[in-house]
RNA sequence: GCGCUCGUAGCUCAGUUGGAUAGAGCGGCGGUUUCCUAAACCGCAGGUCGGCAGUUCGAGCCUGCCCGAGCGCGCCA
């Protein structure tokens, strides 16, 4: 045997005797990639080998010969079928396809729950979720939340230490504004700080930026301009500019319960303090709602960072790296090694405030110095992916990435696009609101629970709110994480409802099928965990083969941090399985079929829910 | 103006490091249940992969130009 490492990986496998082959056909290029790959043609072989077209070139000879040349150098001996001749195909392409005992003998060793795991990942920090202060979680926060739960499940189930970081945005003059106008309804009686709820916070978050923020110019018109208001315009704007007045009063309220909040005024901080933790355990609850892990000791509020900036900015301008243009701090990237970014990156303001950039660059110090990432992973909207460019490249220039080992850490921007309406817009109510996320969720279970009912589930009354939960959420999620993150999608209830075909319910209903085989049977699955397998069918040898693709799927996704690629792997393998269960009995094949049937059954389901449970989907028992 | 992302079947989307005749789902048409869950399975129809050129033995994928859509671009976060 030239392989000692067991693998359950046939391509893996495949490869490796090939990188043999190649050394000894052709020992000039022996350090070409053997590129073996499933077949595309399931009805040519089970795996291809493309190495003959590429190698042709490298060593001179037609890539037909080449193949025959791999052919013969090949030992595949205990692996595969004796090539044939009709075996090398088209321009080279060299057909593979496994023996059934062989195929067997490796599923045989496959353990769902081990797969995939790498030996020193390291530790990687996922940034997610991404709430505001004192607001509502909505459809924005949908995606950061569930794409980095995926994310972060995925990697510790890869063995990557990992450290969730939700950037609370808890910092600065929207801040002070809802905190000072919180003091305010709070002494005028009208709010009662010790049973505050998130829904409070998020309508005076709403009325004290209208109430502060008026339009631009008509805080110019307010201040500087009333006295050369005629009379005949004043009366047409008296109202606007009032109003204008009011706003800029409170305006200059708020900016100074900010000055008091950052110099730690106990009044004011007992009251911000308050509203974060209102606003943490709302984040965590609606998280949970969602089957996302972000808990309150996730939050890493911009606040934690507020005095670090001061100093980190100073730092940067005496090593040179950062210098003052027009009044600003700014870091420089127009420079190859830069990145060549021509936009600078800001990070302190000409009247001495500091910018998100500035608190991004803290929490990457952060990041890699004391939480030790090898890896940053930020979800978050692709329309921050200047910013994000901007932020890593000025951290490497900073040296915030260089580990205390000299190891550079990589940051990366796992950038997602709009969640749209069936208008093509972005997600918003009739009224023009963001849809609140805890309504998304119960709506999508109602739609389930409403399904389940037309269907008439096989779910016992005390499991059926749990099941249509699980449903609705499986939807949400699975049409969220099925598309390439990069690109905007359509959120469609209408489309989800019918819990047809490449869904989340449909993953959840061959799951429910598996166990409802073991469960008819009063069988326990464990009594099957070692029997031996028996793959003669092309519906059996195809579902060992979808099984036997998880190694490579999770691998994928921690290397691309895509959850769509385990997304692709999930329907390939209920796909396999509905189209071998339609095929074949189980419970009353003959043995030893129907023992290895039923194997086949559980590393199946075995597989299926943790692949689920890397998504941070639901499974359910019964559907 | 500059930059980033996207463009694949009527609709919604996959397509691995450049590999064979580009695949699914929905919708359409036709089948499958005395049998372990029909939220399923099997089959048929449907595509100049936005366009043009280039690189390559080979391009949906790489390069350039053009068209179309979206999003960004120093004192908001």
């Amino acid at each position: 045997m030239p392989d000692h490492t067991p693998s359950t990986d046939p391509a893996a496998l495949l490869t490796h005797r090939f990188s043999l082959a190649i050394a000894r056909a052709f020992p000039s290029a022996a350090e070409t990639d053997p590129l073996v790959v499933p077949n595309k043609n399931p009805k040519l072989g089970d795996f291809q080998c493309n190495a003959a077209m590429g190698l042709a070139k490298r060593v001179g000879k037609p890539p037909r010969e080449v193949a025959k040349a791999l052919a013969e150098a090949v030992d595949l001996a205990d692996l595969c079928e004796p090539l044939a001749d009709a075996d090398i195909a088209g321009p080279g392409f060299i057909n593979l396809r496994l023996k059934a005992s062989a195929l067997a003998g490796i599923l045989a060793h496959f353990r769902p729950a081990s797969a995939g795991t790498t030996p020193n990942p390291g530790t990687t920090v996922v940034d997610l979720c991404g709430v505001n202060l004192a607001k509502e979680m909505h459809v924005g926060h949908l995606r950061s939340t569930i794409i980095g739960d995926a994310l972060a499940r995925t990697f510790q189930r890869l063995g990557h230490a990992v450290v969730r970081q939700n950037h609370l945005g808890d910092w600065g003059l929207p801040i002070a504004m809802v905190t000072h106008k919180v003091m305010d309804e709070s002494s005028a009686g009208r709010l009662d700080l010790a049973n505050l709820r998130l829904a409070d916070l998020d309508r005076l978050y709403k009325a004290a930026q209208k109430q502060y923020a008026p339009p631009p110019g008509f805080e110019l018109v307010a201040t500087s301009l009333a006295p050369f208001v005629t009379s005949k315009l004043h009366a047409e704007i008296a109202d606007d500019l009032a109003q204008a007045q009011a706003a800029a009063r409170h305006l200059a309220d708020a900016k100074q319960t900010l000055i008091r909040l950052q110099r730690k005024d106990a009044d004011v901080v007992r009251v911000w303090q308050r509203i974060v933790d209102v606003t943490i355990a709302a984040c965590a609850e609606n998280c949970a709602k969602l089957n996302a892990i972000v808990l309150p000791e996730h939050t890493a509020g911009e606040s934690s960072y507020a005095d670090e900036l001061a100093t980190l900015v100073e730092d940067l301008l005496r090593r040179g790296i950062a210098e003052i243009d027009d009044g600003a701090a700014v870091v420089r990237l127009d420079r190859p090694e830069f990145g060549n970014i021509k936009e600078p990156c800001l990070i302190r303001k000409g009247d001495g405030g500091f910018l998100y950039a500035t608190t991004d660059l803290a929490a990457i110090r952060r990041r890699v110095q004391t939480f030790k990432a090898d890896r940053v992973v930020y979800c978050v909207d692709a329309r921050q992916s200047l910013h994000f460019r901007q932020v890593f490249a000025a951290a490497h220039r900073a040296g915030f990435t260089t580990r205390p080992d000299g190891t550079i850490a990589t940051l990366a921007h796992a950038a997602f696009g709009t969640v749209l309406g069936e208008d093509g817009k972005p997600f918003k109510t009739r009224s023009g609101e963001n849809v609140k996320l805890a309504d998304l969720i119960d709506e999508a279970t109602q739609r389930a629970a409403a399904q389940m009912r037309e269907r008439q589930a096989d779910v016992p009354p005390e499991a059926f709110d749990r099941t249509a939960w699980s449903v609705g959420v499986a939807a949400i999620k699975y049409a969220d994480l099925s598309i390439e993150r990069v690109k905007d999608y359509v959120f469609s209830f209408d489309r989800m409802v019918a819990f047809e075909g490449n869904t989340g319910p449909y993953l959840l209903y061959a799951g429910a099928r598996i166990r409802s085989i073991f469960r008819k049977a009063g069988l326990d699955p464990n009594a099957f965990r070692d029997v031996p397998l028996v793959l003669e069918h092309p519906e059996e040898r195809a579902l060992a083969l979808a099984i036997l693709r998880y190694p490579a799927a999770l691998a994928a996704v921690g290397e691309h941090a895509e959850p769509h690629r385990l997304c692709q792997f999930l329907y390939d393998l209920a796909g396999a399985f509905s189209s071998f269960y339609a095929a074949h009995r189980v419970i009353d094949a003959p043995e030893p079929v129907r023992a290895s049937r039923l194997r086949l059954c559980l590393l199946t389901s075995e597989t299926l829910e943790d692949a689920l449970t890397c998504l941070g989907i639901p499974v359910v028992e019964r559907m």
